[in-house]
DNA sequence: GTCTATACTTGGATAGAC
DNA sequence: GTCTATCCAAGTATAGAC
């Protein structure tokens, strides 16, 4: 239909409405939510796109690099709604809520599991895994950002920032999900923001008076 | 060499001293912690057994149960061990020093990372999901008993006891692992227990001092 | 840009010799 | 009980027609 001399804009027709590349990283994302890393080949991939498998390689040389893509993709979703969500932090209870609420639009939409599926099966390929933690390194930082903003005015505060605190919470995300995938049980995961959430008054109101067991030790 | 109508015990000479069952149960373990999931073919792991790939479906019918079956050993071991452990733990800075000395244990051995690995697996085959869950449930038991011991004299028992505090606990866990092993820096995990460690005596002064806010919502 | 066809590799699993 | 040989399915990747 295509008339020759016309190169750009491939698939005027049809459903998707964008172009194939697009496409492909769309189904890698859903095919990496419903079957996970293992799962997650050229052919399923390109079945669940509508397309030809060969297209993955025409289009990223490989089916990790297309993966990626994906992980790119889902990050740069999540991050952008994290931020929104950052300003409305002040103190240990509104860090608590947008926690929770990120954390189950993150569980109801899968998009956590897509970066689940990627870090586990980097454990079976280190070249992959070295992209994979460079694609991990903002999530760190937003979270390093949103405790200290969080915690600023409270005498946690010292036990908290600049440390390895952004390190455990995108642990404790990872594995939440992991497990929470795993028992196909999200409450326990749901709970635990909740009684989180209760504790927030008695979190608020360290703010201002400081405990002197937790200071000392931290330059 | 063996001579006919003597049917049991094999591989009377060599090295392993114990039998190709035990001896692939072995190499799985060595091969998830080595290669991943993904790198434990039946191939592979016979070939780190030193036996031939058709002696895993002899003696296990699936590679997957070969898997499972490694899990099996692997969490025996180290429930034994933290059992041992528990004993000592009375209060909450008890409960810490063995929480950290367990944990620096399995990153060491790489025990933790054959649960991590069998959990990131399963995400592919809910088969295998629900006998991997089956295998956790124990962890998070003995996190129960441990929480429960730390925290029992502690005003924060209440926050804690009969709650997700396990489920928590094994994901953090692995995740833990998980980020930890995908980095190669184990770091950030050991550095978070030396924060609790320092925390300690200020939980273990908590025993005594009731707090109003925590309490009044748990039955 | 997209497809068909194909080469090559790896892996699960079984049959049958020894 | 262990091995060789083999089958079959699935995956990566490339070549070339359209």
């Amino acid at each position: 239909m295509a008339r020759p001399g016309v190169p750009s804009r491939p698939r005027a027709a049809g459903s998707a409405g964008h172009d194939t590349k697009r496409a492909l990283v769309d189904a890698a994302i859903v095919t990496l939510k419903s079957r996970g890393f293992n799962g997650a080949s050229a052919r399923t991939i390109a079945g669940e796109a509508g397309v030809n498998q060969a297209l993955v390689f025409y289009y990223f040389g490989s089916v990790a690099e297309l993966l990626l893509a994906a992980l790119d993709a889902v990050s740069a979703s999540r991050l952008e709604r994290y931020s929104a969500g950052l300003e409305a932090v002040t103190d240990p209870a509104s860090l608590i809520s947008l926690a929770a609420e990120v954390f189950r639009e993150d569980m109801s939409s899968g998009d956590i599991s897509v970066l689940a599926e990627m870090v586990a099966g980097s454990s079976s390929n280190p070249e992959l895994g070295v992209e994979v933690a460079k694609r991990i390194a903002p999530w760190k930082e937003f979270a390093g950002v949103a405790i200290e903003s969080g915690f600023a005015a409270s005498s946690l505060g010292p036990l908290l920032s600049g440390s390895e605190a952004p390190h455990v919470a995108v642990a404790l995300y990872l594995g939440l999900e992991m497990l929470s995938h795993l028992e196909g049980d999200r409450s326990a995961a749901m709970s635990m923001f909740e009684r989180l959430a209760r504790l927030a008054p008695f979190l608020n109101a360290l703010s201002a008076a400081p405990t002197p067991a937790l200071e000392g030790d931290t330059p």
